[in-house]
Parts: C-alpha cells; sequence; structure tokens
DNA sequence: GTAATAGTGTCTTTAAGACATTATGGC
DNA sequence: GCCATAATGTCTTAAAGACACTATTAC
C-alpha cells in the first residue's frame, strides 16, 4: 500500500468520510446427488431479485473473522455442518467480484469461494430464514457473454428476467441473482480445471470409495463419458491419488458385476501427470 | 445472499451502524530486467513499516470503479503508463487477503492482482510521493510458513523484523510490509504455473521477440535452466504460441552465433500441449 | 580461429487412447 | 443364461527428454 495512503487511512477511521464499500463472501459449494451436480442455493425472500436463486453468502464480519472463516462459516449455518464435517470438505477461495452495480444498494465486494463436499443431507435455512436446497446445476441458467468464457470476472450482471443468447429452454425460475450466473459459471470452471491437477475429485465421495464412484465424479463435473478401462488403469498409475483399503464393496454395480476393490484418498497434493480433460483443442483457442 | 440480510443491507446505508472494512487492490507486477525476475515496489514512508518496501496499492473508489478498473488504475499511476501502454501488459486478479490483522489500523481487505509487463522505464512516483522501483524478487526476503505452500492466503501476516525459518542471508532491509511477502509468493506461484499452460510468458517481452528471449523468461520465471534445442523445437511445435514474423534478429548473440528469427505472439490463449515445469515430482507431494 | 549460439535430427522412454479379454455378480 | 461391470492386457500414437550435429556470428 502506498505511503501516502496514510491520509486515507486516517480519514477511513471516520466512516463517514468514505462511502462505504461493504465486504460478502458467497459460496458456490458442489456436491454430487445421484450422478448429478449440485450446487447449493437460496432462495431469495425479499428485494431485489425476490424469488429468485442465489448463492449462500453474507457479511464479513469486520475485525472479527478472516475471509476463510467467514466463508466456514456460511457453508456450516447452510449445511448444518459441524467442525468435524466441514474438515471433510474442500474449501478454497474462487475470486472477487466488485463491480459497483451488481448490488443495486450499494457497492459490495463479495468474495466468492468455491467447496466440494460429499453428499449431504438436505440442505436446511441458515441463521437466516431462507431455504437453502441443492439444485442440479444442469436445471440453472447460466448463459453468458459469449466472448468473454471464463478469464476473470468482467463483472457485467445481468437482470433479472433479460434472457441471454443462449439456448433458455429452461430458464423457468432457474436465473440466479445478481451476478450469481457468473460467479458459479466460474466456480465450475475452476472446479473442471482443479479435479485435473489434484485429487481433489475424491472430496466429493466419502471416505471409501470405488473406482467407478470416482470416475462419475469426473464424468458429471467435466460432462463427458471416460473410457472406464484406461481410467482405472490411469488413476491406479498416477503416485499418491488412491490407496488400497484392502477392502471390497458389498456389492456389485445395480446391474451386476464383480465386487470393486475400495480405495481412500492419497497423499498427493497435486497429480503427476494429470489427467488432462479430453477433447479441448476445439474449445482451447 | 441471503434474504434475511436484507436488515444488514438497510443496517449498512447507515455507516456508523457497522465497522467498517476498507477495500484496497494491491499490485504484483512482475518483468524482466537484465534476464532477471523484477516485482514493482514503492517504499512506505509512514508507520507502519515506515521504510519497508510494499506492494502498490490503493483504495477502491466506492460506487465509481470495479476491481480491475482500480487495479489498472494503480498500476498506471505506478508505472506512467497510458492506456496504450496497459495494453501491452496482462493483469488478471490474484486473490484477496481479509485477515482481520493484517493491517494494525483497521480491517483491510486486500484484492491483489498480478500483473505481466514488457521492459519498462523507471518506474515513478505514483499519486502519492512514494519511490517506486523494479527491485530483483531475487533480493527480497519471502521466507513463509514450511507447511502452507501456497494453496491459498492462510492471512497469518509476519511481523517487521520477525525472520523466519529460511536461510536469511540477504534480508537487509528486503522485508516487505504487511502480509505482502506471502501476496507476492503467490504470485510468484501463480506465474510460475501461468506460464505452462498459457503464452503470457510473451507478455514480458516486446511485440517481436526470439525464441531464445522466450526461453530467457521461462528460466527466469521458474529458476530453471532449459535445455534450448528441446525449447525451441517444443515451442514451435504448440499451435498458436507463436507465430513467424518473416524477419530476424539484427544481431548474432552477444557472444556469436547465428541471427535468430523473429516471432510474435500467436492466437491460442492456452498451450496445448502445455509446456511443463521439469522436475516437480520431489516437491510436489 | 575459437567459442557460443540457432536450429534441426535422432533415439529412448513415458504416457494416452483405442480396443480386446477375462472374471464376477445381479437379475 | 444374459448382460453389464471390474480389472487387466495389448497395440498404436503422441509427446518429452537426452544427445548429437551443422551452420552462423562475435570476438
Amino acid at each position: 500500500m502506498a505511503p501516502q495512503q496514510e491520509e486515507d487511512f486516517l480519514a477511513a477511521y471516520d466512516p463517514r468520510a468514505f462511502d462505504p464499500i461493504a465486504v460478502t463472501v458467497d459460496m458456490v459449494a458442489l456436491t454430487l446427488r445421484a450422478g448429478a451436480l449440485h450446487v447449493l442455493l437460496v432462495r431469495r425472500g425479499g428485494p431485489p431479485f425476490q424469488g429468485a436463486w442465489a448463492l449462500p453468502g453474507g457479511f464479513v464480519r469486520a475485525g472479527r473473522e478472516s475471509l476463510d472463516q467467514a466463508a466456514a462459516r456460511e457453508l456450516a449455518e447452510e449445511t448444518g455442518l459441524d467442525a468435524a464435517g466441514l474438515g471433510r470438505v474442500h474449501l478454497e477461495q474462487l475470486g472477487s467480484y466488485g463491480h459497483p452495480g451488481r448490488d443495486p444498494r450499494m457497492h459490495v465486494v463479495s468474495v466468492a469461494h468455491l467447496a466440494f463436499a460429499p453428499d449431504l443431507p438436505d440442505a436446511r435455512a441458515g441463521s437466516d430464514a431462507a431455504a437453502a436446497a441443492w439444485i442440479p446445476v444442469a436445471e440453472l441458467d447460466l448463459s453468458r457473454q459469449p466472448d468473454a468464457p471464463t478469464r476473470r470476472p468482467n463483472e457485467q450482471g445481468r437482470r433479472p428476467g433479460a434472457h441471454g443468447g443462449g439456448p433458455g429452454h429452461r430458464s423457468v425460475g432457474t436465473e440466479l441473482a445478481f451476478d450469481h450466473a457468473r460467479i458459479l459459471a466460474d466456480g465450475l470452471d475452476r472446479a473442471r480445471s482443479k479435479i485435473e491437477y489434484t485429487p481433489l475429485a475424491t472430496a466429493f465421495l466419502g471416505e471409501h470409495f470405488t473406482i467407478s464412484e470416482l470416475r462419475a465424479v469426473y464424468e458429471a463435473v467435466w460432462g463427458a463419458t471416460l473410457h472406464a478401462g484406461n481410467f482405472h488403469r490411469k488413476v491406479l498409475s498416477v503416485p499418491g491419488f488412491v490407496e488400497s483399503t484392502g477392502g471390497t464393496a458389498t456389492h456389485g454395480s445395480v446391474r451386476g458385476g464383480p465386487r470393486a476393490r475400495l480405495y481412500r484418498a492419497g497423499d498427493a497434493r497435486l497429480l503427476h501427470p494429470a489427467l488432462l480433460r479430453p477433447d479441448r483443442e476445439e474449445t482451447v483457442r
């Protein structure tokens, strides 16, 4: 911070000397239910965007918590998780969104976070009275500006009811408040690339899992089908990705087949070599 | 945002009802000078951390600019770049840092940004009276907590004068104010991985460059020496990374050799296949 | 001439992907 | 029996890395 800003700082001790900026955290919490990717949303009870879905979030408590702590607190409030439950959830910062017009009431800078959670019981209302629920990502309208894929928040909020250029055939009550469609889209992009280079796909599963369950995570997040045999060999060949528990599943698959062996997450923090998404050459340039 | 927070919002319209949180942007601006990576720093003129180096930055103007705009404005003020010059600089958001104790005066959330710039004239003082300068990264003391490499800001600021566990043999006046050592370290980590998957190493160079100059960027950012022949063939084999200008350099290298051909940045936004860093297996797990 | 560099060629090893094969279990 | 699945094997192709080699330029 530049030294002359001391003056600004002194002035800032008097909140009335500056227009305030509110700081919030918003959560993109993802989980897998019945093989489909779901995101935790709350229904807005008042204006603006009354009745629309929104990402859960809230104010950072000034002087009392860090951004990560605020995000963890919000997530716990909406999901009912305790500290032990939160320990099984992957939480990382996604990015900050601070366009002055993104909230019509005042300038709000939101620090978005991304969470990968195993399948949890139904969400409950948080400290507030809003209904929280896990919603399939595929049901949401995430149409965005065609020329700004995901490089960084360009912070152009979309108006409620304004339909974008995308195929809007399932946009009944599925538009998100504020710029939350963009935040969610950025979170999904991050999730898709994160599981390429890290073993965090295991954060969507229970402590013990089969290779097929792990493959289902990749298929849900990437929206692609993977070759079962090659995937199996690849996962086992990456050092530290998974380690065997020695056990096997109690049942075969729903449609039959041998009982799969069980694994747990290994100690690697990065995957070498990585599990690269198929067929990105076309969309990449 | 959850609906019950309407009340919070209404209250927030009166700044005195809440302890305020200040929102700033800080810049990690990197460039290459004489083959070494440099970062733009300002010398602090007043307490706290008087006399220490700090990242350039400043307050976000409430209601008047986005985070990216604030970051671009700060960078322009410190470097003297106009809009045209900024167009040749890569700018992206790095992450936000909001531990309540990171600034002793009040709770400040800083949205850090990362910039890759070609070699620029000497930095000048910004709108403030601080001296801004490009400092070799190798001269700075970036020792950090050994168990928290870079996963996300853990927001534990270091005390000035408190030496970490690293080899502190060049820490005379090279400690950064606030938590800026961590922010810079995170920026360097981001830069190191960003040039693996994107062609952004070209952002450190002029419009025309040779393959050797591009290799010098990778060597400076990664801190490793690369095989010249393999690097050359690899760069030319990645579609859209560079394209030939048809011209050649006017001189050979300082120590002799043929005149190198000139290239400019291609149209790819991601590199496929990527240019992976050598020898990461050991440090990775 | 000497030395260092630009650029290319060749070979080995590793990894990814397509496909086939065997065994197991649900129905 | 039927069929989908778990797990492994084989083959081809792509890519990375080690190394050699030629041509060119500064000094």
